[in-house]
DNA sequence: ACCGCAGTTGATACG
DNA sequence: TCGTATCAACTGCGG
């Protein structure tokens, strides 16, 4: 097809090696070709992210460009400056675009946009061709293989994996690139109705987003890759950098370490261990597609094969892979509810704290309902790493600030927030993760979090991640939490894991005092109290895990919505703390709360609510739910 | 229907 | 410092 002018829509694909949608594009032999990024408002204002993975989004971009300009000096990553639903209509026409080609996705969002994206380019005449290239199976050929059935453990997915075929080998990258044609973009600019702009908080001026102050073409008209600068973000933070070219040299590096590669296990990788860290890396590179997973599986498979002492799946380097194809597999199955409680039927309920609201009005970001001030306060303070505990602590400030921490210390920090300590819903857990993570993916995200929770995938729930002794294990001396809590950097290694228990002399040596939440002004110096008992709390926890088990609720039953659950759960101390229902409840609307003496403040306030402690986190709630 | 067994990666006490 | 038994007992799978 000599007259072919694609347009290549690079989305979560940021490569062009192994990339089977771009050599279908290339197959239809085209003489013209538009490499091409769209902006995507539920990206930029409606899916919350932070700046670092902003950043890592960028660099993938910027790498993707300069290999395309490699290829062909006329050619670059054309970013064009507004949404595809509105866009593509315009540029089908104006373009003479005979074909449309990209890679498929998974996602819940992106699979509604594509299908509005393919039904305008039939109405266009617009040919659209998809290739699966992001995960090592197509997932909708493995849920076939799977009865239907979302894979749930990784058996199925290896059974279900083995019917599909023979994971695809890699595709060479091209060694050209045609001509891009004329790019006229003389139609009107369309403005998207943003909604709500989840990501103000996170740009520099707030309310001054100049995201679409510009042409489609940028400010140059020169279809520029975007600036955080343009986008309202202040600089990111992490040392982790984007774009397929580390992402190869990356992996070469790790292939050149036999030893490293053949016997790699998981399980036995420290997750307190940072210059060098124990595991890969690769992962944020997989999220933004500047890694294929099957040229990683297949590089991996071709250094084992040589060797009798290779480590198998699931803890080898290629069960990782394998994990996330069950989750992405999984995802598929279950469809837009895997990310959620309500209305999944592969999940347990538990009547953690914090639950997401019902039916959170569609004006609104997804909100939750604070059943318990003392769990806000709690959920609070995990959030900015002060919680008291050091090696929780370390761990979401390490999270917080590189945007990556290893696969153990999210066990820890999800397991901790959870069935481990706050009784805190998983939901928050996993929204926490979306917005620091740097390999977000909303699929393994979710399963990860609904594993540690034990409410899908995994259920010994006595096995408890203790926030001191699993720490201890890995990192006696404390280097992860010297590095990362700093205010505790001179303390002895006796008390570097609970710090509450030093005398005053280590303290004083330590130049260090334990005191306060940790939230609000907090004094130069200090350390916060630790918020809780935690073998008091793992004891409660354990007790509600069980009653929860008893009780037997699935996400999709129609007493998890209407809320007649709570009877079910009578006696259970965990649960009635909630709260529920009679009288005035509402806490979420209290909003001059009169103060009460904290202290008193056990897990069992029973009914008498209502007068919380005005902190400074109160106002945070208030500016959440706008 | 029943039983036994395995399940990516625990904690603790003890010798 | 290490290996090992015990803890308390879940689900899903396969025979």
């Amino acid at each position: 097809m000599a007259n072919a002018r694609v347009v290549y829509w690079f989305r979560t694909d940021l490569r062009l090696h192994d990339s089977p949608a771009l050599k279908a594009a290339l197959d239809l032999n085209p003489s013209v070709l538009w490499p091409i990024f769209t902006w995507d408002p539920h990206y930029v204002y409606q899916a919350r992210g932070g700046v670092n993975r902003w950043q890592y989004l960028l660099d993938c971009q910027n790498d993707l460009s300069e290999s395309i300009q490699k290829l062909n000096p006329k050619s670059k990553l054309f970013v064009l400056r507004e949404a595809p639903q509105t866009l593509f209509p315009k540029l089908f026409k104006a373009w003479s675009v005979t074909h449309l080609v990209f890679e498929k996705d998974t996602d819940a969002y992106a699979q509604e946009r594509d299908r509005v994206i393919i039904d305008l380019a039939k109405k266009a005449g617009v040919e659209v061709i998809t290739r699966f290239g992001r995960t090592l199976w197509d997932s909708d050929e493995v849920v076939a293989q799977n009865g239907g059935k979302p894979t749930m453990s990784i058996s199925q997915l290896q059974s279900a994996g083995r019917k599909v075929g023979e994971i695809p080998r890699p595709i060479e990258a091209p060694k050209s690139l045609p001509d891009p044609g004329e790019m006229p973009v003389e139609f009107d600019h369309e403005i998207p109705d943003v909604g709500p702009d989840l990501n103000g908080p996170l740009r520099s001026d707030g309310k001054d987003d100049k995201s679409y102050a510009y042409n489609i073409a940028g400010p140059k008209g020169d279809f520029a890759i975007e600036t955080l600068e343009e986008l309202g973000f202040p600089l990111a933070t992490t040392p982790h950098r984007g774009g397929e070219t580390l992402a190869l040299k990356r992996l070469d590096e790790i292939l050149s370490d036999e030893d490293y590669t053949a016997t790699f296990r998981k399980p036995q990788t420290s997750p307190a261990a940072f210059e060098p860290v124990s595991t890969t890396l690769l992962s944020p590179y997989l999220h933004f597609g500047a890694l294929s997973p099957r040229l990683f599986y297949w590089r991996v498979q071709d250094v084992i094969s040589k060797r009798k002492d290779a480590s198998s799946p699931p803890e080898s380097l290629t069960g990782q892979l394998l994990f996330r194809d069950m989750y992405f597999a999984a995802q598929a199955a279950v469809g837009p509810s895997f990310t959620q409680t309500v209305d999944n039927p592969y999940v347990r309920f538990v009547p953690w704290h914090l639950p997401t609201l019902p039916d959170p009005s569609s004006e609104h970001e997804r909100t939750y309902h604070i059943d318990n001030s003392e769990a806000e306060t709690w959920f609070q303070r995990y959030k900015l790493g002060v919680t008291g505990f050091p090696w929780i602590d370390a761990l979401m400030r390490q999270l917080r600030h590189e945007g990556w921490i290893h696969h153990l210390g999210r066990h820890a920090l999800a397991c901790f927030l959870t069935r481990g300590g706050c009784y805190i819903h998983w939901e928050r857990g996993a929204e926490v993760f979306a917005e620091l993570l740097l390999d977000h993916e909303p699929a393994c995200n979710a399963g990860n979090w609904q594993w540690l929770s034990c409410t899908a995938f995994f259920s010994q729930y006595y096995r408890c991640y203790s926030p001191v002794s699993f720490g201890r294990k890995w990192d006696p001396e404390g280097k992860l939490i010297r590095k990362w809590v700093p205010e505790l950097a001179k303390l002895d290694k006796k008390y570097i894991y609970e710090p509450w228990k030093a005398d005053k002399q280590a303290l004083k040596k330590a130049g260090v005092r334990i005191e306060g939440d940790g939230l609000g002004e907090t004094e130069e110096g200090t350390y916060p109290e630790p918020m809780f008992d935690f073998n008091e709390r793992r004891g409660k926890c354990i007790a509600g895990m069980k009653k929860a088990y008893q009780v037997g609720l699935k996400g999709d039953d129609e007493k998890v919505k209407d809320g007649t659950w709570a009877e079910l759960f009578k006696g259970d101390p965990e649960a009635e703390v909630q709260d529920r229902g009679d009288e005035d409840e509402d806490e979420d609307e209290d909003d001059d709360g009169a103060h009460a003496d904290d202290a008193e403040h056990g897990a069992h306030r029973g009914k008498k609510r209502g007068k919380e402690k005005q902190g400074p986190m109160d106002k945070f709630v208030k500016k959440q739910k706008k």
